[in-house]
DNA sequence: TAACAACATACGCATATCCATATATACAAA
DNA sequence: TTTGTATATATGGATATGCGTATGTTGTTA
Protein backbone atom coordinates (compact mmCIF):
# COMPACT_ATOMS: atom_id res chain seq x y z
CA UNK A 1 0.00 0.00 0.00
CA UNK A 2 1.30 3.83 -0.62
CA UNK A 3 3.41 5.11 1.83
CA UNK A 4 3.55 9.09 2.79
CA UNK A 5 7.41 9.22 1.37
CA UNK A 6 5.75 7.83 -1.84
CA UNK A 7 2.36 9.98 -1.99
CA UNK A 8 4.46 13.17 -1.23
CA UNK A 9 7.17 11.99 -3.96
CA UNK A 10 4.21 11.74 -6.29
CA UNK A 11 3.10 15.51 -5.59
CA UNK A 12 6.53 16.87 -5.69
CA UNK A 13 6.21 17.60 -9.46
CA UNK A 14 4.15 20.37 -10.45
CA UNK A 15 1.79 18.48 -13.41
CA UNK A 16 1.90 15.58 -11.31
CA UNK A 17 0.08 17.25 -8.38
CA UNK A 18 -2.36 19.31 -10.23
CA UNK A 19 -3.26 16.14 -11.94
CA UNK A 20 -4.60 14.74 -8.58
CA UNK A 21 -6.06 18.07 -7.39
CA UNK A 22 -8.21 18.62 -10.27
CA UNK A 23 -9.17 14.83 -10.07
CA UNK A 24 -9.88 15.07 -6.43
CA UNK A 25 -11.62 18.20 -6.89
CA UNK A 26 -13.99 17.23 -10.41
CA UNK A 27 -14.19 13.90 -9.29
CA UNK A 28 -13.27 12.38 -12.29
CA UNK A 29 -11.90 13.64 -15.45
CA UNK A 30 -10.47 12.00 -18.53
CA UNK A 31 -7.33 12.74 -20.44
CA UNK A 32 -7.88 15.02 -22.77
CA UNK A 33 -9.94 16.89 -20.26
CA UNK A 34 -6.20 17.38 -18.17
CA UNK A 35 -4.65 18.05 -22.02
CA UNK A 36 -7.09 20.89 -22.40
CA UNK A 37 -7.37 22.26 -18.65
CA UNK A 38 -3.73 22.92 -18.04
CA UNK A 39 -2.24 22.96 -21.25
CA UNK A 40 0.74 20.69 -20.98
CA UNK A 41 1.24 17.74 -24.18
CA UNK A 42 -0.64 14.87 -24.14
CA UNK A 43 2.46 12.63 -23.74
CA UNK A 44 3.39 14.66 -20.58
CA UNK A 45 0.34 13.85 -19.08
CA UNK A 46 -0.07 10.84 -20.18
CA UNK A 47 3.53 9.73 -18.46
CA UNK A 48 2.72 11.24 -15.28
CA UNK A 49 -1.34 9.84 -15.03
CA UNK A 50 0.82 6.47 -15.41
CA UNK A 51 2.97 7.28 -12.48
CA UNK A 52 0.13 8.02 -10.26
CA UNK A 53 -1.65 5.00 -11.43
CA UNK A 54 1.34 2.81 -10.59
CA UNK A 55 1.24 4.37 -7.48
CA UNK A 56 -2.43 3.44 -6.76
CA UNK A 57 -3.08 7.36 -6.03
CA UNK A 58 -5.57 7.02 -9.39
CA UNK A 59 -7.36 4.63 -11.22
CA UNK A 60 -8.64 4.43 -14.54
CA UNK A 61 -11.60 3.82 -16.64
CA UNK A 62 -12.00 3.37 -19.95
CA UNK A 63 -15.46 4.55 -21.43
CA UNK A 64 -15.42 4.40 -25.02
CA UNK A 65 -12.96 6.28 -26.45
CA UNK A 66 -12.51 8.19 -23.27
CA UNK A 67 -10.19 6.97 -20.22
CA UNK A 68 -11.72 8.51 -17.10
CA UNK A 69 -9.48 8.64 -14.03
CA UNK A 70 -10.50 9.35 -10.26
CA UNK A 71 -9.01 8.88 -6.78
CA UNK A 72 -8.17 5.51 -6.01
CA UNK A 73 -10.98 4.29 -3.75
CA UNK A 74 -9.15 2.67 -1.15
CA UNK A 75 -6.32 5.23 -0.24
CA UNK A 76 -5.38 5.48 3.23
CA UNK A 77 -7.38 8.26 5.88
CA UNK A 78 -4.24 10.65 5.79
CA UNK A 79 -4.29 11.22 2.02
CA UNK A 80 -7.58 13.56 2.16
CA UNK A 81 -6.87 16.00 4.64
CA UNK A 82 -3.26 16.79 2.28
CA UNK A 83 -5.07 17.19 -0.83
CA UNK A 84 -7.16 19.42 0.64
CA UNK A 85 -4.76 21.57 2.56
CA UNK A 86 -2.83 21.14 -1.17
CA UNK A 87 -6.17 22.35 -2.97
CA UNK A 88 -6.24 25.82 -0.40
CA UNK A 89 -2.55 26.59 -1.00
CA UNK A 90 -3.10 26.09 -4.87
CA UNK A 91 -6.88 27.84 -5.05
CA UNK A 92 -4.96 30.22 -8.11
CA UNK A 93 -4.14 27.88 -10.44
CA UNK A 94 -6.94 25.39 -10.04
CA UNK A 95 -9.17 28.51 -10.45
CA UNK A 96 -7.69 29.21 -13.70
CA UNK A 97 -7.52 25.14 -14.57
CA UNK A 98 -11.78 24.79 -13.99
CA UNK A 99 -11.94 28.02 -16.30
CA UNK A 100 -10.45 26.03 -18.61
CA UNK A 101 -12.09 23.37 -18.40
CA UNK A 102 -15.49 25.06 -18.86
CA UNK A 103 -14.70 26.88 -21.36
CA UNK A 104 -13.13 23.51 -23.46
CA UNK A 105 -14.52 22.65 -27.21
CA UNK A 106 -15.91 19.13 -27.86
CA UNK A 107 -15.44 18.25 -24.17
CA UNK A 108 -16.72 14.71 -23.66
CA UNK A 109 -20.24 14.06 -22.66
CA UNK A 110 -20.46 11.12 -19.63
CA UNK B 1 8.00 32.67 -0.03
CA UNK B 2 7.54 28.32 0.37
CA UNK B 3 5.46 26.70 -2.20
CA UNK B 4 3.73 23.08 -2.24
CA UNK B 5 5.25 21.72 -4.72
CA UNK B 6 8.78 23.00 -3.27
CA UNK B 7 7.32 21.63 0.26
CA UNK B 8 6.25 18.04 -1.13
CA UNK B 9 9.59 17.84 -3.02
CA UNK B 10 11.17 18.43 0.85
CA UNK B 11 9.19 15.76 1.76
CA UNK B 12 9.59 13.01 -0.91
CA UNK B 13 12.60 12.47 0.41
CA UNK B 14 12.65 9.67 4.02
CA UNK B 15 15.48 11.27 5.60
CA UNK B 16 14.27 14.88 4.99
CA UNK B 17 10.50 14.11 6.16
CA UNK B 18 11.24 11.87 9.13
CA UNK B 19 13.73 15.45 10.21
CA UNK B 20 10.80 17.45 9.65
CA UNK B 21 8.02 15.54 11.38
CA UNK B 22 10.36 14.83 14.12
CA UNK B 23 11.68 18.21 14.85
CA UNK B 24 8.07 19.38 14.52
CA UNK B 25 6.90 16.73 17.28
CA UNK B 26 9.88 17.73 19.70
CA UNK B 27 10.04 21.33 18.86
CA UNK B 28 13.67 21.75 18.12
CA UNK B 29 16.15 18.82 17.86
CA UNK B 30 20.09 19.63 17.36
CA UNK B 31 21.63 17.91 14.75
CA UNK B 32 23.95 15.33 17.06
CA UNK B 33 20.29 14.10 18.34
CA UNK B 34 18.97 13.80 15.12
CA UNK B 35 21.57 11.64 13.96
CA UNK B 36 21.19 9.41 17.14
CA UNK B 37 17.47 8.88 16.69
CA UNK B 38 17.75 8.29 13.12
CA UNK B 39 20.55 6.38 13.09
CA UNK B 40 21.64 7.97 10.24
CA UNK B 41 25.24 9.41 9.06
CA UNK B 42 26.32 12.57 9.91
CA UNK B 43 26.94 14.21 6.37
CA UNK B 44 24.11 12.95 5.20
CA UNK B 45 21.51 14.57 8.17
CA UNK B 46 23.53 17.79 7.76
CA UNK B 47 23.10 17.71 4.05
CA UNK B 48 19.61 17.56 4.66
CA UNK B 49 19.18 19.95 7.29
CA UNK B 50 21.12 22.56 4.91
CA UNK B 51 18.25 21.76 2.01
CA UNK B 52 15.70 22.16 4.49
CA UNK B 53 16.82 25.90 5.54
CA UNK B 54 17.29 26.67 2.52
CA UNK B 55 13.70 26.72 1.49
CA UNK B 56 12.29 28.29 4.93
CA UNK B 57 11.24 25.06 6.45
CA UNK B 58 13.52 25.31 9.31
CA UNK B 59 15.36 27.67 11.19
CA UNK B 60 19.09 26.80 12.91
CA UNK B 61 20.48 28.20 15.73
CA UNK B 62 24.06 27.54 17.27
CA UNK B 63 24.08 27.48 21.30
CA UNK B 64 27.36 26.88 21.97
CA UNK B 65 28.83 23.97 20.40
CA UNK B 66 25.44 23.20 19.09
CA UNK B 67 23.23 23.60 16.02
CA UNK B 68 19.43 23.54 16.92
CA UNK B 69 17.29 23.40 14.38
CA UNK B 70 13.25 24.39 14.33
CA UNK B 71 10.58 24.96 12.08
CA UNK B 72 10.37 28.15 9.91
CA UNK B 73 8.32 30.59 12.64
CA UNK B 74 6.35 31.85 9.77
CA UNK B 75 5.20 29.10 7.28
CA UNK B 76 1.91 29.24 5.33
CA UNK B 77 -0.78 28.05 6.78
CA UNK B 78 -1.34 24.89 5.04
CA UNK B 79 1.97 23.68 6.52
CA UNK B 80 0.53 22.23 9.65
CA UNK B 81 -2.06 20.56 9.00
CA UNK B 82 -0.48 18.29 6.53
CA UNK B 83 2.79 17.81 8.96
CA UNK B 84 -0.20 16.20 11.22
CA UNK B 85 -0.78 13.63 9.07
CA UNK B 86 2.24 12.71 7.95
CA UNK B 87 2.99 12.13 11.80
CA UNK B 88 -0.22 10.13 11.74
CA UNK B 89 0.60 7.85 9.22
CA UNK B 90 4.41 7.77 10.13
CA UNK B 91 3.33 6.95 13.89
CA UNK B 92 5.63 3.63 13.94
CA UNK B 93 8.51 5.05 12.51
CA UNK B 94 8.40 7.90 14.58
CA UNK B 95 7.78 6.50 18.01
CA UNK B 96 11.08 4.76 17.46
CA UNK B 97 13.20 7.54 16.89
CA UNK B 98 11.61 9.26 20.13
CA UNK B 99 12.82 6.09 21.75
CA UNK B 100 16.14 6.30 20.44
CA UNK B 101 16.41 10.02 21.71
CA UNK B 102 15.20 8.82 25.35
CA UNK B 103 18.18 6.59 25.39
CA UNK B 104 20.74 8.80 23.77
CA UNK B 105 23.76 8.88 25.82
CA UNK B 106 25.60 12.48 26.73
CA UNK B 107 22.50 14.18 25.13
CA UNK B 108 22.99 18.05 25.03
CA UNK B 109 21.76 20.00 28.24
CA UNK B 110 19.43 23.18 26.57
C1' DT C 1 -11.82 -1.89 -43.91
C1' DA C 2 -10.00 2.88 -43.96
C1' DA C 3 -9.47 7.00 -41.44
C1' DC C 4 -9.53 9.45 -37.40
C1' DA C 5 -9.47 10.52 -32.41
C1' DA C 6 -7.98 9.37 -27.72
C1' DC C 7 -4.58 7.57 -25.22
C1' DA C 8 -0.15 5.01 -24.02
C1' DT C 9 4.53 3.99 -24.45
C1' DA C 10 9.51 3.74 -26.23
C1' DC C 11 13.77 6.16 -26.99
C1' DG C 12 17.52 9.27 -26.36
C1' DC C 13 19.18 12.92 -23.92
C1' DA C 14 19.89 16.54 -20.41
C1' DT C 15 19.73 17.43 -15.77
C1' DA C 16 18.77 16.51 -10.97
C1' DT C 17 19.29 13.82 -6.95
C1' DC C 18 21.51 11.15 -3.54
C1' DC C 19 25.32 9.08 -1.38
C1' DA C 20 29.98 7.95 0.76
C1' DT C 21 34.21 9.76 1.65
C1' DA C 22 37.21 13.30 2.75
C1' DT C 23 37.98 17.63 4.61
C1' DA C 24 36.95 22.25 6.53
C1' DT C 25 35.11 25.23 10.18
C1' DA C 26 33.50 26.58 14.81
C1' DC C 27 33.45 26.15 19.52
C1' DA C 28 34.95 24.11 24.13
C1' DA C 29 38.02 22.48 27.40
C1' DA C 30 42.47 21.55 28.96
C1' DT D 1 47.46 26.77 21.71
C1' DT D 2 46.50 22.01 21.32
C1' DT D 3 42.90 18.52 21.33
C1' DG D 4 38.39 16.96 20.79
C1' DT D 5 33.52 17.37 19.62
C1' DA D 6 29.86 19.21 16.73
C1' DT D 7 28.61 20.63 12.38
C1' DA D 8 29.10 21.97 7.41
C1' DT D 9 30.57 21.48 2.83
C1' DA D 10 33.15 19.86 -1.39
C1' DT D 11 33.90 16.18 -4.75
C1' DG D 12 33.01 12.54 -7.81
C1' DG D 13 30.23 9.03 -9.34
C1' DA D 14 25.91 6.17 -9.66
C1' DT D 15 21.21 6.42 -10.44
C1' DA D 16 16.79 8.67 -11.09
C1' DT D 17 13.86 11.93 -13.21
C1' DG D 18 11.65 14.67 -16.70
C1' DC D 19 11.14 16.04 -21.38
C1' DG D 20 10.21 16.18 -26.55
C1' DT D 21 9.58 13.49 -30.40
C1' DA D 22 8.09 9.57 -32.64
C1' DT D 23 5.24 5.70 -32.81
C1' DG D 24 1.82 2.02 -30.98
C1' DT D 25 -2.67 0.72 -29.62
C1' DT D 26 -7.53 0.89 -29.02
C1' DG D 27 -11.96 2.27 -30.15
C1' DT D 28 -15.28 4.86 -33.23
C1' DT D 29 -17.25 6.18 -37.40
C1' DA D 30 -17.83 6.19 -42.15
Amino acid sequence: MLNVVQFFKCLSDETRMNITLLVHQQRELCVCELVAAMDVSQPKISRHLAQLRNYNILIDERRGQWVFYSLHPSLPRWVTPILEQACEAQVDVLGKYQHQLKTMENRPTC
